[in-house]
DNA sequence: ATTTATTTTTAGGATTGTCTAAGTTTTATT
DNA sequence: AATAAAACTTAGACAATCCTAAAAATAAAT
């Protein structure tokens, strides 16, 4: 069993190669949990001790298969969380994050499994982001951003590609939400904004860096 | 905000002070939390600094408001996360502890709020104690002790005063569970022990010391 | 009332995870 | 290729929580 801030650091890692595809820095890490660089490198190397990360001096880490898999079911405990919150708990997806980040380090497989069950085991969370299973493999997503989305075309929404406070309570603010239907009317050349219809028949306009951060399909 | 640590101890102290309505002493609680004595006191001085107990040295600590506070709302998160494994996730009864040790340590009232709401504002846990409601006040037990009750009798079981693994665990194999119905049949005068008949007219025999662990009302 | 036994505290350390400050190494710029 | 900038590591410290061993206080037994 890890610590809480093993898991933090892993969870970190795992998204951010998975993004990137690169080692993961020291200073990347440090920025995202808000710590020192230096304790990160510490951590490294603890990491590195456990074969959980892939460590090469001032060259950063990647995860290993172990690690990875650690990652995965801490994701996997996240978004199950997060659903349970949004379908059972009648929060909005805005309102989840913080609390699952703290649900996500509770040890039982069995509670996860029965939670699964409960759910009705879904494969994607509230934001629209794939719940591993418990073997770690993910859903293929076929979804694709609102910013690259043809004219007249009638999409859904199905997830987010920034997850902040911020852009979440925004979506909230306009109606917007997983399994919205929406048309693009116009595509503006001049900024790349968009003009939508929404199922309430109602119009809107989201700016070309609203759009590039939600998936629809 | 208090560490995991600190609700552990303020937990325990609470519990054994609601036992013997006397101070708790070092050993005492070195002896639950399986941790050395020294230890111990070293958390009654900053428990004490926090006005959580009151210390007297060398002579224990009793909690103080604040500190009953506090461990009364853990003990509502615990009792609640079992209620909802037991009903919501068809957990056993003496499953649940240990997940329930982890997940009492969770921050967020609104997520406590809406879990009570979820499971329709129960006031009593699986294992039949009394669910603490948000002010902390305790529902009211009229419930008493098998051991003391009367020959002839039709009871239903409400709850143990005892919590262990190894005498959750027996009852289950007997069939005894929260709310089934016995009738006293016997009290054997030599050893003070027990003939039962369930609801399935099926017989059994209780040890005094078993019967004086269970509540019935 | 002494002595003995038990309980509690103090003193001194270990570990985990954090920090700052000062060096190294790597990368970018000229 | 030399220098400047950025990123990374090392070294030394600190807070929280635990430990062991020894001293002090309290309780129990003669």
């Amino acid at each position: 069993m890890h610590t809480l801030t093993e898991e933090n650091y892993l969870k970190t890692i795992y998204r951010l190669f998975e993004a990137t595809g690169e080692s993961v820095s020291t200073t990347a890490i440090a920025e995202k949990l808000q710590i020192n660089a230096a304790s990160v490198t510490d951590m490294f190397k603890k990491l590195a001790q456990q074969k959980l990360v892939l460590y090469e001096k001032s060259r950063g880490v990647k995860p290993t298969d172990k690690g990875r898999k650690i990652a995965l079911h801490i994701l996997r405990k996240h978004r199950l969380w997060e659903t349970f919150m949004v379908e059972k708990l009648r929060f909005s997806w805005d309102e989840v994050h913080d609390v699952a980040e703290q649900l996500e380090h509770i040890h039982s497989e069995i509670l996860i499994e029965r939670l699964d069950q409960l759910l009705g085991y879904p494969r994607f969370d509230p934001h629209g982001d794939p719940i591993p299973d418990k073997n770690g493999k993910m859903p293929i997503v076929t979804a694709i951003l609102l910013s690259e989305a043809k004219v007249g075309t009638l999409y859904k929404i199905c997830g987010v590609a920034e997850n902040s406070d911020r852009f979440l309570k925004y979506l909230n603010k306009l109606g917007l939400v997983q399994g919205s239907s929406l048309i693009v009317r116009e595509l503006e050349e001049y900024d790349g904004s968009m003009k939508l219809t929404l199922q309430d028949e109602s119009e809107l306009v989201l700016s070309k860096e609203a759009a590039a951060s939600l998936y629809v399909s």
